[in-house]
RNA sequence: GCCGACGUAGCUCAGCCGGUAGAGCAGCUGAUUCGUAAUCAGCAGGCCAGCGGUUCGAAUCCGCUCGUCGGCUCCA
């Protein structure tokens, strides 16, 4: 006899251990058709697992979110069969879900996208096969013996506890695995390789070269659609094509991975700087500004040398060594150093736009969000022990104010001591506690990362998520406790001794570079009011009104607008097409009826055209929503 | 750096198995003077990323270099 509970509270008994499968067949075939495996006192596992004992049940049908997971591992393995079909000598390594889909790593000659078609035809032949899946537990020992000619599982096996361990299979195909799985391939309804790299075996550059194969899975053919279309729009708001296309930065081969800026992306940097300007004078920061080559022996003395090195660049100026900065922060140490300070002035805030170059992989540059050259919102943050909390809350607070205004969500993580690192460990379980205490004090819910801090102390990251559902670190907190004993770095406190401050580092934006890449998808290039390169256009109907469209402009530049006229000879048509498809918000078409009665027809990028406004009316508006920095489109209601 | 794909006019792209380059848009010139997403016509524009090789002949085939893009974090 056994009794099941189901997650309603309604109980069940079954003369037999029941397994999963019977249980939702006899509730209903629907259900039972749809059940891909289910949660036994909390644990999942496979459908067809018999229950021996009383339980709580959670059948988990193609509905649930999990669901997804669990049949993506199975897609993997499916994938990895019509490989081991199509590719004799290929060798298995491991296969996991992950956020959009699955991958495969598999040692086997380069392939590419080409190669996706045989494999799809092949997956296509498993999964219409409905091939049952079956678990198999078998010992250590014995999973060992089954992979003498494996030489990855192999390693993975061994890596494993001692117990059993699980295999699964599915006809002639068996891969280790813990599971679940779905009752059989057919379940991998909808599917679709994506792309292939290289990977290292156990991301060991100095391993084996794998091939990785990304894919994704539905359970409906129109999700799958749908995520394919997902990915053509995003596509579309690529930053590095809508970059060029709207004239705001370049790149060029004379200098790779460091971008150019013209005018036009210079009007949106600025607008950016201006408002963060704004708010860290509110926020009780100075702005300071450090050399971008300085001395070897300063990195030596700051512990870049030895640390960081592979990432600088380097050069000698009248037979002495320099380097070009990769941070900022041994040159506001100098600033610190420079003069004496009482612990009345503290917390010091002294930010940086600082322009730092970084050495980074040829192949690991993408557009603005891997560059070699950028500018951090840097600031250096000098305080006693016990301002640490507040001072914590106070950037992240700073940090939520100024993303909200962008219209950016994120999230929090804390990193700690990595492997290669400076410092005591009494040093670094301080440093991480204080985090933590800012953290909560502050209350939003973060994420930790083991061993992802930098090397001279832990931090907080910032992350915002964007248009491509990537998570970018944008913000960081950094606790440092090297660097004020390295520079020697003191005030005096009401004992009238010397004291070390405690230091943070830390940037809002982060790259200055990426994070305008990131406003460029975030909006689709459609800027709002306040950072659009041009506010407004004014397009005379026909050039006898070219001399009235000056009048109107000059009068809105002195304003503080940012305007362009286009006075060409062209059609009416056309200048609004050119407008619109450059993201002007704000379109001014000018005619005699508008010259006659003073007034004005804006269309904005909503599309929406409205006429008869007054100027007054007009610039009231318009200032209203830049100096609020509001994000709508739909300027006039 | 490593794996894969790619590099043809300012942009987007065509150019099959090698026979010395083509379109649209942009640009320039002229005509058109126009009410909310492309007026018409003409002209001009290229060392086919660079270097080297194969060949009677290379944008096309091969090699190297440079650059761009997708990955190289997700651990049965």
């Amino acid at each position: 006899m056994v009794n099941i509970t189901f997650p309603d509270g309604i109980q069940k008994s079954y003369e037999k251990p029941p397994t999963g499968l019977e249980v939702a067949q006899g509730i209903s075939e629907g259900l039972a058709r749809n059940c891909v495996a289910m949660e036994v006192n909390g644990q999942r596992v496979d459908l067809n697992t018999p229950i021996d004992e009383d339980a709580d049940l959670r059948l988990i049908t193609t509905r649930d979110p999990e669901a997804l997971e669990i049949m993506r591992h199975t897609a993997a393995h499916v994938m990895a069969q019509a490989i081991l079909r199509l590719y004799k000598n290929a060798r298995l390594t491991i296969g996991p879900v992950v956020e959009d889909g699955f991958y495969y790593d598999i040692d086997m000659a380069p392939i590419s996208e080409d190669d996706f078609p045989r494999i799809e035809a092949e997956m296509k032949k498993i999964v219409s096969e409905k091939t049952p899946i079956r678990r198999r537990e078998v010992s250590k020992v014995e999973a060992k013996q089954f992979y003498l000619t494996e030489p990855y599982k192999l390693e993975m096996v061994s890596d494993l506890p001692d117990g059993t361990i699980s295999f699964y299979e599915q006809g002639e195909f068996t891969d280790l695995c813990r599971g679940p799985h779905v009752p059989h391939t057919g379940f991998v309804r909808a599917f679709k390789l994506l792309k292939t790299s290289g990977a290292y075996w156990r991301a060991d550059q100095n391993r084996e070269q794998l091939q990785r194969i990304y894919g994704t899975a539905f359970f409906d053919k129109k999700d799958l659609k749908q995520y394919l279309h997902f990915l053509e729009e995003a596509k579309k708001r690529n930053h590095r094509k809508l970059g060029e296309a709207l004239d705001l930065f370049s790149f060029h081969d004379e200098a790779p991975g460091m971008p150019f800026f013209h005018a036009r992306g210079m009007v949106v940097w600025n607008a950016i700087l201006d408002y963060w300007r704004e708010e860290h004078r509110n926020a009780g920061y100075v702005e300071t500004k450090t050399p971008i080559i300085l001395r070897k022996e300063l990195w030596e003395q700051s512990g870049h040398w030895e640390n960081y090195r592979e990432n600088m660049y380097f050069t000698d100026i009248d037979e002495a060594e320099y380097a070009v900065k990769p941070m900022n922060c041994p040159g506001g140490m100098l600033i610190y150093g420079s003069t004496r300070h009482s612990y009345r002035e503290l917390p010091i805030r002294a930010a940086e736009i600082g322009l730092v170059h970084r050495h980074e992989l040829s192949g690991v540059l993408s557009g603005l969000f891997r560059v070699r050259a950028f500018h951090q919102d840097d600031a250096h943050i000098f305080m006693t022990q016990e301002m640490i909390e507040t001072e914590i809350v106070d950037v992240l607070r700073l940090v939520e104010r100024m993303y909200a205004t962008f219209g950016l969500g994120f999230h929090l993580e804390l990193s700690t001591r990595p492997e290669k690192s400076i410092g005591t460990d009494e040093a670094w379980e301080m440093a991480t506690d204080g985090l933590r205490a800012g953290l909560d004090a502050y209350g939003m819910a973060y994420q930790i990362n083991e061993g992802d801090g930098a090397f001279y102390g832990p931090k907080i990251d910032v992350h915002i998520k964007d248009a491509l559902n990537r998570t970018w670190q944008c913000g960081t907190i950094q606790l440092d406790m090297s660097l004020p004993d390295r520079f020697d770095l003191g005030y005096i406190g009401p004992d009238n001794e010397k004291h070390r401050p405690v230091m943070i580092h830390r940037t809002v934006l982060g790259s200055i570079e990426r994070f305008l890449g990131i406003l460029i998808e975030h909006f689709a290039g459609k800027f709002p009011l306040w950072l659009a390169p041009v506010q407004v256009a004014l397009l005379p109907i026909n050039d006898d009104l070219a001399p009235y469209a000056e009048e109107v402009n000059a009068k809105f530049r002195a304003a503080g607008l940012r305007t362009a006229v286009d006075s060409r000879t062209e059609s009416l048509n056309r200048k609004v097409r050119e407008a619109q498809l450059a993201n002007v918000p704000l379109i001014l078409t000018i005619g005699a009826k508008e010259k006659e009665a003073g007034t004005l027809a804006v269309r904005t990028l909503d599309g929406k055209v409205t006429h008869g406004l007054t100027r007054e009316a007009f610039l009231n508006r318009v200032f209203d929503h830049a100096t609020h920095r509001r994000l709508e489109l739909a300027i006039f209601p």
